[in-house]
RNA sequence: CGGGGUGUAGCGUAGCCCGGUUAUCGCGCCGCGUUUGGGACGCGGAGGUCGCAGGUUCGAAUCCUGCCACCCCGACCA
């Protein structure tokens, strides 16, 4: 524990293993890099899942499920979509399983029971989702179709990185349907606003958002919008994306609609996604060498209570108080814990609740008894004050505000201190050696240049910001004319 | 799939080069007692296919061969 965890994500996973996430459990390679999220951490993603759920259905989604199976022949239809995901898909190819005659107490796959056509494991539902929606689209009154997902998915990357890059994720995908062209970037622009909101107001992580050069693009997409963080190390993570599909789903799979004018037309599509993923980058983002540092907006529980006691009539005098607090705090919708274990000393109590990231920390003892007061303990900063009181209720709500905005202008000015303008390519080498973090340069908008500068620096175009302004410049590398600057970084 | 590394109790490890009692230590776990304002202490206890399979040897955690798994760096990617 005494490891400075700011470095890469796999250091964070050596601790926060131990708290929330357990991964490569089993010594089969076939559930390798899968990960077990153990009750403390789905408890994260389930407050992660509530509020984005919320903001969803105040947008006009709604959530519908579809199977986690893809036959192969709707797979391949998409063809750009099923060429970007080929190599990292999971594909089922029989249905039973027998007595090993060779191998007594074994079972082997039974060779009789092979599919007649393959199942590929989602790696993303945009092909059985479209397969379905085509029954479901035949007039512009069933337009907009807004729906939204919750799911698992799997994607056989050739490397897992705990939280990042994990062979199966836990994410929610939306797929949507509109008559327009514009209707449906609009749509695109705004569920990736409506990430944005929810990552920076809820999760404290500042975010840049802007779309992804041709290379990035998702496989399928016309244009990718996308909100990109940049974790303690200086490394960028995409936190999420979404994508204008134009009609190239519609017309894979057949998708029309007769207009109000009786014309027939294909639909125009969106998709987005956040996953598990977001987890990693709050780890990476607030955590400390003391542990996970959450903001008040997203803490499973906000106040966690701690009582100081050395006889059990102070510990009743003590219960007493706290059912007031108890009752006093959940009036005003604060989230709290009274952590009345017996079987762990005040001391151990501290320390699995800083590790576990709590806000904020009650503790009450002989002394609070006597002067009427409570100590508070700060997640973020590690400050204490002893507060009467009758002052609790609102100094909690007070802090909680305080601490969410803490957190996230905390984060924000090392984002920003961490962009840098460069102008040649020698400083662009330097800044990313020394100092990491975005480099906002010019570029000549071409692919070569783009896979020339990853060839040679491992920095990649993290997106075109949706906020610019209009320079001309020279691309930092091949010093041909260019119109805005562009992020680059190293990512995850 | 290339390059490097590691496998000893739930976790972290010593021992390996130079083979030889009952495989070391810490954390954690269980019991009893004392404790409780920052990860308690004492006493007692449980827990091991030394990654797997062969081989050498009177004897293998240790030497040899093969295999497997995991980690890190690449390629690939949210």
């Amino acid at each position: 524990m005494s490891k400075k965890l700011t470095s890469r994500a796999e250091d964070y996973s050596k601790w926060y293993n131990e708290l929330v996430v357990k991964a490569d459990l089993a010594e089969n390679s076939a559930v390798r890099g899968c990960m077990v999220i153990k009750p403390y951490g789905y408890a994260i993603w389930e407050k992660i899942q509530a509020e984005l759920d919320r903001m969803f259905k105040e947008t006009g989604h709604q959530n519908a499920y579809f199977p986690l199976f893809v036959p192969k022949s709707l797979f391949e239809a998409e063809e750009k979509n099923a060429e970007g995901f080929a190599k990292e898909c999971a594909v089922v190819t029989h249905y039973r399983l027998q007595n090993d005659p060779n191998k007594e107490g074994k079972l082997r796959v039974d060779p009789e029971a092979k599919l007649e056509e393959e199942l590929v494991v989602r790696p993303t539902s945009e092909a059985i989702i479209w397969n379905t929606y085509k029954g479901w689209i035949q007039s512009y009154r069933d337009l907009p179709l807004l729906i939204n997902q919750w799911a698992n998915v799997v994607r056989w990357e050739m490397r897992t990185r705990l939280f990042l890059r994990t062979a199966e994720f836990l994410w929610q995908e939306g797929h949507t349907a509109h008559e327009t062209k514009q209707e449906a970037i609009t749509e695109a622009k705004l569920m990736n606003n409506v990430y944005a909101t929810f990552v920076e107001n809820f999760m404290a992580i500042p975010v840049i958002q802007g779309v992804k050069s041709e290379s990035e693009r998702f496989a399928g997409a016309d244009e990718t919008y996308c909100i990109e963080a940049l974790m303690q190390d200086g490394k960028a993570l995409q936190a999420g994306t979404s994508h204008f599909l134009g009609q190239n789903f519609a017309k894979a799979f057949d998708v029309k609609f007769t207009s109000k004018e009786g014309k027939q037309d294909y639909v125009w599509a969106t998709s987005w996604g956040v996953s598990t993923r977001l987890m990693g980058a709050l780890i990476m983002t607030h955590s400390d060498d003391k542990g996970l540092v959450l903001p008040p907006n997203l803490a499973p529980f906000q106040v966690v209570i701690v009582p100081i006691y050395k006889t059990e009539e102070q510990l009743n005098e003590i219960t007493t108080i706290v059912n007031s607090i108890l009752s006093d705090l959940r009036s005003v919708n604060i989230s709290v814990k009274f952590d009345n274990r017996t079987t762990y000393r005040p001391g151990a109590k501290f320390a699995q609740h800083e590790l576990q990231g709590v806000p904020l920390r009650v503790a009450i003892g002989p002394k609070d008894l006597e002067n009427g007061t409570v100590e508070l303990a700060r997640r973020d900063n590690l400050t204490k004050e002893v507060i009467s009181l009758n002052d609790l209720t609102n100094r909690v709500q007070g802090l909680m505000i305080e601490i969410q905005e803490t957190l996230f202008d905390k984060a924000r000015t090392y984002r920003d201190e961490h962009i840098t303008e460069v102008n040649s390519f020698d400083e662009f080498k330097r800044v990313l050696d020394v100092k990491g973090g975005f480099l906002s340069a010019h570029w000549d908008g071409t692919i070569e240049t783009e896979d020339k500068i990853k060839e040679i620096t491992k920095a990649t175009i993290r997106c075109l910001p949706l906020e610019y302004k209009e320079e001309s410049g020279v691309c930092v590398y091949s010093g041909k004319p260019s119109k805005r600057r562009v992020l680059f970084a190293k990512a995850y």
